[in-house]
DNA sequence: CGTACTGTTGAGGGTGTTCAAAAGTGGTGG
DNA sequence: CCACCACTTTTGAACACCCTCAACAGTACG
């Protein structure tokens, strides 16, 4: 039986070729990882993940944005990450996911059962390691959120935040200046830890101190990069999350 | 040449033996890892690692306790992680660590240079899985964190806190009532992004309330374990609108 | 054009911070 | 052993920032 050429996987096509678990398997190999992949589609507001639910999925983005989210039985949420075109999300140690994921707009993604995918990874140790590399990136991002929600007052949060998605559109070798936002305001409190009144106080006041302009409620223009990267603290650059460009380290494989 | 044999290891006697990096080497396999390693002793205060200083070295902790922390110019810090024996730090995917990690009581550590490492964990795929699973729950611990720092008050950071630390002394076999902190004050605040005089208040309000009893600054006793753990908000309970959602999965294809 | 949802703006109140001082703790030397 | 000192913790009071509640404005969609 003969196997199916490279450029006709839908893979050879994708914007996640390159990220994470993709990036860490020759063409040839592909048609593997494809096997175990289910594509599926979710509306804005669609579950990928449910929190409490079987963690027995890993899901990879082709398109689309989604947050990963927690939620409390009285109705508090923390936004805990967005996820852009090329991250992955769903690995866990724990039994059952303690966070839902949830899409924002309307999403295209690869699910992985993960003990076939564990077994794939048992067979290509490559991908173990560029999983390894990608996971220390979300833990370096983890680290800039927690210092944010510790010890940034809610101008710097939302300045901050502004700053990330610009950086995430470069990433993604979009125009990092006119700012698309794919979420709402409540979205932008949760992750923030702050409520849509002062996230829309704190827009208005970068607006009135002419760091930012407001094209409409989901489009901003940086008007002041360094009024703003001041305002944020950026004392590095938020790293992606779970997305992965050429590898940094050492040890190329 | 011979193998010095695994018993006369300082490793077969050691605390991080079970953890982390050394617990996926093979005993006949310890020698090239602790060929590896610098011991090395820090006093209270001391630093491990320096913020914006290069990252090419980890550490595993032997004994005593330390925090990850990170600062700005105007002398705000956030604390990001406390470490106890047995867990490593220092990888990164960053070229300067944007975070230190200090000693906060005397420290026995091993140090690893990063490039050596790389290439050892590259002979001994075992490490590569072992570092993600243990990345993984990592990742798990900075959610949990994110959430209490995005959306709990003061009360219950304070007692999530103290749940953690009872928790995290368990895990390394030793009681989990008497709470033993290592850390000061200062540090349980800037872990939990508040100021000293709240987790002071915070704690004289818990005990008050009968929920702990202060036999010293740095030994609680937890008296009502129900009382802290759901003020806490340690599990979140299964929010039920998530799971009334008829189709988990929105577009098969 | 009406409806529902989302975002913005305003006013008042609560929680945590800031500033200040007292009380507790540990170490050193007389 | 006590006095003294430096440091940490606790407690108090006033203030600031963000939240809550409320009303209004903007936008999308039928």
């Amino acid at each position: 039986m003969s196997i199916a050429p490279y450029a006709s996987l839908p893979c050879s096509r994708c914007v996640a070729r390159e990220s994470t678990l993709c990036a860490s398997l020759a063409d040839d190999d592909m048609h593997r990882l494809y096997g175990l992949a289910t594509g599926q589609r979710f509306e804005a507001g669609g579950l990928l993940l449910r929190q409490e639910g079987p963690a027995d999925h890993v899901f990879s983005l082709r398109s689309g944005h989604a947050n990963v989210f927690r939620l409390t039985a009285d109705g508090k949420r923390q936004i805990l990450a967005f996820l852009f075109p090329g991250d992955f999300v769903g690995f866990t140690s724990e039994d059952n996911y303690h966070y839902g994921v949830a899409a924002i707009t309307p999403v295209e993604a690869c699910r992985f059962e993960r003990t076939r995918l564990e077994l794939l990874i048992e067979e290509f140790p490559r991908m173990d390691r560029k999983l390894r590399f990608t996971l220390t990136r979300a833990m370096d991002a983890s680290f800039e959120l927690l210092f944010t929600l510790g010890r940034k007052d809610a101008l710097q949060k939302v300045a901050s935040f502004l700053w990330y998605i610009s950086y995430r559109q470069r990433k993604l070798g979009q125009p990092d200046n006119p700012v698309h936002l794919p979420m709402r305001r409540a979205d932008i409190a949760d992750f923030m830890g702050l409520t849509v009144e002062t996230v829309s106080r704190a827009l208005s006041l970068l607006k009135q101190m002419k760091a930012i302009r407001l094209r409409s409620a989901y489009e901003v223009e940086i008007v002041d990069t360094d009024r703003l990267r001041s305002l944020a603290i950026i004392v590095a650059e938020p790293a992606p999350w779970l997305h992965e460009d050429p590898d940094y380290y050492p040890h190329k494989d």
